[in-house]
DNA sequence: ACGCTGATGAAG
DNA sequence: TTCATCAGCGTT
């Protein structure tokens, strides 16, 4: 369908687009590209699934017990990626949000394949196009992102998202987060209805 | 439903 | 230094 091969034309998202409110950015993510320069060509998925995480009062967010060296970059300035290490063995990119000294970022968890297909194969040591990229860990290992990418500006040509498709309100669902113990009463969790490349059902 | 896996940060 | 916890995934 789309084609990418002038993708290093394409102008990332500026940062104001991250200075607002961070459930303004997690619903405006959807639809986005996200994408990585990978040896002379590009990684770029389309974001399906966004989940918000907002403030040292939301008792999920990794800057609800202050600042530490790990959450540091939610404390920053927006359009940096937030980068973790989770479960002994997964990454998970978030987008930091709102403006410098507020913590709060946007985890993106899932997108849909859209260039670089034979990399993420490679990444993810498997062929089926489904479950490449449908988890936020899964897209991380797809785009080889690691703690290294960690603090990276979004606004520039390493890794960035890019202007996409424009998705309705009414193409859009709202559901509580997943995968955590606390918090679990915010419905923070956005993604585009009936997309065969979401997380979970 | 469970095991894998190791960084993280709080407690001692 | 120990220890519980963890924004996930794959297999059972």
């Amino acid at each position: 369908m789309t084609n990418f091969s002038a993708i290093s034309k394409e102008i990332p998202l500026r940062r104001s687009f991250y200075k607002e409110p961070t459930l303004t950015v997690a619903k405006a993510l959807l639809g986005k590209y996200l994408a990585r320069k990978w040896k002379g060509s590009y990684i770029v998925g389309k974001i399906v699934e966004t989940e918000a995480y907002i403030g040292e009062d939301d008792p999920a967010c990794h800057a609800a017990k202050g600042k530490t060296p790990r959450n540091e970059v939610m404390f920053g300035p927006p359009g940096f990626a937030y980068i973790y290490f989770i479960y002994g063995m997964y990454y998970c990119l978030n987008v930091v949000t709102e403006s410098e000294g507020f913590p709060a970022a946007v985890l993106i968890r899932a997108v849909e394949p859209t260039a670089g297909i034979e990399h993420m194969k490679h990444f993810r040591n498997m062929d089926s196009i489904q479950r490449l990229t449908n988890g936020p860990g899964k897209l991380c290992q797809a785009f080889n992102l690691d703690r290294t990418l960690n603090g990276e500006d979004l606004c520039g040509s390493n890794l960035f998202i890019m202007n996409g498709e424009t998705i309705d309100d009414s193409q859009i669902e709202r559901t509580r987060r997943v995968g955590i113990k606390v918090g679990v009463n915010h419905h923070w969790r956005f993604l585009i209805k009936r997309n065969a490349f979401v997380s979970r059902l």
